[in-house]
RNA sequence: UCCUCUUUAGCUCAGUUGGUUAGAGCACCUGACUGUUAAUCAGGGGGUCCUAGGUUCAAGUCCUAGAAGGGGAGCCA
């Protein structure tokens, strides 16, 4: 008989048929002539109910089933006589394929804490929460795909070793296959890399968007999905070490079609979640309540997580430049107040996450693009405004998460390019084949970064981008 | 990296101004129960009080150092 999913089977109400389950039990509950299972095989959120009657020989049977065991059940579907579910199904046959220990085995049919599950994470993938998250993961990469694919972009595979340590997007992991215990040394006493494996030194990429940007320049439109590494000492909720980005680049679209793609894109996936993940972004929501309740009133979500994503469906994102958000900052009452950590001045300041939480959560309570930010305070690639002063950057500010996105139209010119490039002490010479775009048919291009982990957070509702990855590597943690 | 909090049973936690044998709920085991929904009820077993020093007649409790984890900040996506 081939085995049929759980998902399928609770869709189907298709009664008196005979079935074949296999599934990991989750709570067994027992009486003096019956049983129930409550069994889950990940493939949705609910749980199968498998009635049994205790016959001597299921009673040896069942005295090796627990919380975590795996099953295989034949069954005849029937119409529950019990609340809570509708459908349950009565059990013929019971095999079982794994025992799981009750001493030993770590989850029990109650709420854990989700520092004690992220210790455990080669399991958590059993509980509801994290079953919910990575189902929702899944849909999350695949409607990136679908949503570029669907506009004629191309999906471009970056290097994941890359040479260039040029980006100064953040502290690099080296990539070395040298005895580090007998390092071979030039005549000055320095690390000879021409003996390492590339003849070079290398290091993990920090960011895909250069090299996508050569492929933007003949392929028009096209995206990077994929793995991107950051050695910095980030102990936060919001970092990791190893996380996965997504960069579109777009030749002939300015600042404007960037922000407009990027609104687009993530009402797209927001909505995508709403209409194809419900059942588990129903229990995610209802988890975030529970939570809730042990904040103080002052802190808990104005709106539930289903409200907050159809929010952001439902509401074109404020756009502003950093200028007036630099006004209206000052202007606060927060800011007279001096309730502000970082107190707002002068123009040409960073904004601290206080003040981008300030402008999303409190002044315009929606998602908000920033553009136009003082060029010293940005990357050299990003194209130069009229003024001289800023450049065509854009963040996306979301809430609870900060920067989601950030962007900017590219510098197309080459002399402008090399004069930032020697403005920030960037070295032109391994530049050459990015230059070289400039030099060749160059054209207006823009692009952006969104971090997946970050997106997960929000259309989760986790607190902790450790949740939203199975296996988070951060300072200190490669476990797993 | 900085600030701050936490670490007690398998899990979640309580443990008073330092004082006899360290507690609860859940989990586990045994028993009861004709359909349960994290089933319920009764009983039982289960402890390196994070580690190393120190103060004291006496330390889970106080002091010092360290480790791990949480929250906030910086860096950023």
């Amino acid at each position: 008989m081939k085995r049929i999913k759980i998902a399928a089977l609770l869709q189907s109400n298709d009664f008196g048929k005979e079935v074949l389950v296999q599934a990991w039990v989750r709570t067994k509950r027992e009486s003096k002539n019956v049983c129930f299972l409550a069994l889950n095989d990940g493939s949705t959120i609910n749980n199968l109910q498998v009635v049994v009657d205790i016959s001597p020989e299921m009673h040896k049977i069942l005295d090796r089933i627990h919380t975590g065991a795996s099953v295989s059940v034949i069954g005849e579907t029937v119409e529950s006589g019990g609340k809570g579910q509708s459908l349950e199904i009565v059990c013929k046959e019971l095999t079982v394929l794994g025992e799981a220990n009750p001493e030993e085995y770590p989850l029990q049919p109650k709420r854990h804490s989700l520092e004690f599950l992220r210790e455990i994470a080669h399991l958590r993938f059993r509980t509801n929460t994290f079953s919910a998250i990575f189902r929702i993961r899944h849909a999350m990469t695949f409607a990136i795909h679908k949503f570029f694919n669907d506009k004629g972009f191309c999906n471009i595979h970056s290097p994941i070793i890359t040479s260039s340590d040029a980006e100064g997007a953040g502290e690099m992991f080296k990539v070395t296959n040298l005895d580090l215990n007998n390092l071979p040394r030039t005549e000055e006493g320095k690390i000879d890399y021409k003996e390492d494996f590339f003849g070079k030194a290398t290091n993990l990429t920090v960011s895909g968007q250069l090299e996508a940007e050569l492929a933007a320049l003949a392929l028009s439109e096209v995206y990077t999905f994929g793995p991107t590494f950051r050695a910095e000492n980030s102990n936060t909720a919001r970092h990791l070490a190893e996380f996965w980005m997504i960069e579109p680049e777009m030749a002939f679209y300015d600042i404007n079609d960037d922000m407009d793609l990027a609104e687009e894109m993530l009402q797209y996936l927001v909505k995508y979640a709403l209409d194809n993940c419900r059942e588990d972004l129903e229990f995610l929501k209802k988890r975030r309540e529970e939570e809730q309740k042990q904040k103080a009133q002052n802190e808990r979500d104005e709106m539930n997580l289903i409200e907050k994503l159809e929010f952001v469906i439902n509401n074109k994102f404020e756009r502003l430049t950093y200028t007036e958000a630099i006004n209206i900052l000052k202007k606060s009452k927060a800011n007279q107040k001096g309730q502000f950590k970082y107190p707002v001045d002068n123009w040409g300041i960073d904004l601290q996450s206080e003040h981008e939480r300030y402008l999303v959560e409190k002044h315009f309570k929606k998602p908000v693009i920033l553009t136009d930010y003082p060029k010293e305070i940005k990357a050299f690639y990003m194209k130069l405004n009229e003024d001289n002063k800023t450049v065509r950057a854009m963040d996306v500010l979301f809430p609870q998460i900060g920067e989601i996105i950030g962007g900017s139209q590219r510098e197309e010119n080459y002399d402008k390019l090399v004069g930032r490039m020697q403005e920030m002490n960037i070295p032109q010479k391994e530049m050459w084949w990015y230059l070289e775009t400039r030099k060749f048919g160059t054209v207006p291009h823009s692009g952006f970064g969104l971090g997946f982990e970050r997106l997960m957070l929000f259309v989760t509702g986790m607190g902790n981008i450790r949740d939203v990855i199975p296996f988070p590597r951060t300072p200190k943690s490669a476990e797993f």
